[in-house]
DNA sequence: GTACGGTTTTGACATGCATCAATAACGGAT
DNA sequence: ATCCGTTATTGATGCATGTCAAAACCGTAC
């Protein structure tokens, strides 16, 4: 009873799981049904951040892991030497903060890149839930490990392959987290300055710029400002292989 | 009752967390004495293996988690075009197989460096534990992360930094890993070849030969093979600070 | 002890990308 | 619309590290 009178009372600080377009990407994706009160129970509408804006600072105390609803993230960590790396981008169904799971602060900084709005989930009482819905446990294990594995394929992209490897491979990564979301793969905005691109791939800003504009030469894309186009994906995916074929 | 024999009856399977000299390092440092039990119940006294051998593979079933006892594992990932990356080394009481938490089959393959013996934890029962024991899902969740954090690392590593400042990083890390085991921290032996040093970097081997010939040439270290002696630890921190000077 | 395959070291050379420098394009504020 | 700071592009040059090649070393098996 008090729960279905919560349910259409819902406050205006409560997100609402069941209604989001997001469900089927985010924490909900691993909740059953019934269990879904119980998510949002904990979870916090957040704050709209805008574009530079920090969502949490490295080395301050470790709170809540956030679901970005809308817009974009970029994650990166300072060394103690002041260098700057960026660790990741999260775009919208995407959890931020998993790599500060189990610790005191915050592992990174979370910066908006656009206008941005976020689902925070308060981490002692996650943790709760996650110990009582074992499918929820798993979901967290099974979004760790797959950061873990990204972290280890951008390892290995920035080990072994050039520029054009790295920017081909950035490309389509961002191409498929479009369409999960059913937006278009092949005609985007990056959320993300070419700066960012650069530090992520472990490239100087110019080498990103000639790269694109190589691509563009070549009729592998159009690229104005943040405006890309995929004009040709599979000559993209040719070009992560490419590091391959002259290995044989 | 039924505990306090099964206490004393242990199986010659069963492993004795009770006794582990590494006990402090590994899974039970985030358990209770009481809970201790529970956690030996569904590990499992593992193999050992030989030098060269597979612990498990990249895309087989995953089953368990290995707790390394002696010894030492390297993990790599093969990209679709057979080219392999070095994504870690794992000491004694290190925890292997936590990037494939939560998927269907293992995200790298394992391989024993020297002769190793582990323990082995069966994921399904393992996930259970951790539904029951908070400490113990914590602790999941904090290695995960650390295993997170360690990548961006290597990341940050592979993309900004030089050859000698990686390897002197590796160096350190493995010399503060040797020590939490109250083993010398100047004075060890390498479990890797020169070929999986370079290739967990992102350098050539002759590279990474280069730079320990030129830190032996500057009085840093001394090695011959594989035996490792750390002469001045102050200088290869420097090294790996080094790279901040320059842009002050 | 010797002989073999694999690992490590050393040298000579080539190159992809960083760096430096300058210009061009953009975007927000007035 | 205009201005100014930021971001992006384009060009010229240098260097760290990869690549190729060969020698030295090592552990292991016979």
């Amino acid at each position: 009873m008090a729960q279905a009178i919560r349910l259409h009372q819902a406050s205006p600080l409560k997100a609402s799981c069941h209604q989001c377009s997001l469900s089927n990407l985010c924490l909900p994706l691993a909740v059953e049904e019934n269990d879904l009160d119980r998510l949002e129970d904990i979870v916090q509408q957040g704050r709209i951040f805008n574009r530079g804006e920090h969502i949490f600072d490295q080395s301050t105390p470790f709170r809540s892991c956030f679901a970005v609803k809308s817009g974009a993230i970029k994650t990166s960590i300072i060394s103690e030497n002041g260098e700057e790396q960026v660790t990741g981008f999260f775009m919208p169904g995407e959890l931020v903060g998993l790599d500060s799971m189990g610790s005191k602060n915050y592992a990174c900084t979370a910066r908006a890149l656009e206008r941005t709005s976020v689902c925070e989930f308060p981490i002692d009482k996650l943790e709760e839930l996650t110990g009582k819905l074992p499918d929820l446990q798993h979901h967290m294990y099974h979004l760790m490990s797959q950061e873990i594995q990204g972290s280890h394929q951008l390892a290995m992209l920035l080990s072994k392959n050039t520029a054009e490897e790295r920017i081909a491979a950035l490309l389509l990564s961002l191409s498929s987290r479009f369409q999960r979301r059913r937006m278009s793969g092949t005609n985007f905005s990056l959320p993300m300055a070419r700066n960012d691109i650069a530090n992520f791939l472990g490239l100087a800003v110019e080498t990103v710029s000639r790269v694109f504009t190589r691509f563009q030469n070549q009729g592998i894309i159009s690229a104005r400002g943040r405006e890309v186009e995929l004009l040709d994906v599979e000559a993209l995916q040719t070009v992560t292989r490419e590091f391959s074929r002259q290995n044989t």
